[in-house]
DNA sequence: AGTGCGATTGACT
DNA sequence: GTCAATCGCACTA
């Protein structure tokens, strides 16, 4: 990555109330080819197969039995990568995310992956959605340019716990994970 | 058909 | 700081 990089959005509309709740990508996980970590290493499953989509099609699963985490596909059709997203930082419809959530703190809202599938009511209907293109959930470069982007070893792994594929805006309070990590 | 296990969170000591 | 909840899915038989 260089500095030049601009920063990408993730919105969601097209909610039974009419409003937009979108915020900006703080913090991701990178899950490619070949990693043992990734869940598209045992080959297509049920639940991975939006992996496998051609890049920017959303792979949500359910983690723990309670949280749905929403990763973006990242290569070409049939090879299975993706890259999990695990913080916003809250941008448009930020009172609807605060019911969405039960929560008022900005800083609680979207950080973690977990947190910000609720806050954008992200469910599993849209696994394997194109976020590409005009639907109920969107990428977009927001034209703000990206300031330092830190790297570190990923979160909560019991494998490849040595590889430096977390990448975050460092010095975003938005951002997730202890502060040995995103220092 | 049964078992084991998380790319987490929130509640609690 | 610790720890249990919770369920879909992958894996074994």
């Amino acid at each position: 990555m260089s500095a030049a990089d601009r920063c990408v959005t993730l919105a969601r509309s097209e909610l039974p109330v009419d409003t937009v709740l979108s915020g900006r990508i703080v913090e991701t996980e990178a899950y490619p080819v070949g990693d043992a970590a990734g869940h598209a290493y045992v080959g297509m499953t049920p639940r991975n197969r939006a992996l496998f989509l051609s890049r920017g099609h959303a792979y949500v699963y359910r983690a723990y039995g309670a949280s749905l985490l929403l990763n973006v596909s990242s290569e070409t059709v049939g090879v299975g990568a993706g890259v999990l997203i695990r913080a916003l930082e809250p941008l448009e419809g930020i009172p609807a995310m605060q019911r969405n959530r039960s929560v008022r703190d900005l800083r609680d809202l979207t950080r973690g992956p977990g947190r910000l599938t609720i806050a954008l009511d992200i469910d599993l209907r849209l696994d394997g959605a194109d976020l590409c293109r005009t639907g109920p959930l969107r990428l977009a470069r927001d034209g703000h340019v990206a300031p330092e982007i830190g790297v570190s070893a990923r979160i909560g792994l019991s494998r490849e716990t040595d590889k430096l594929l977390r990448f975050y805006l460092r010095g975003n309070p938005f951002v997730s994970g202890p502060k040995k990590l995103s220092p």
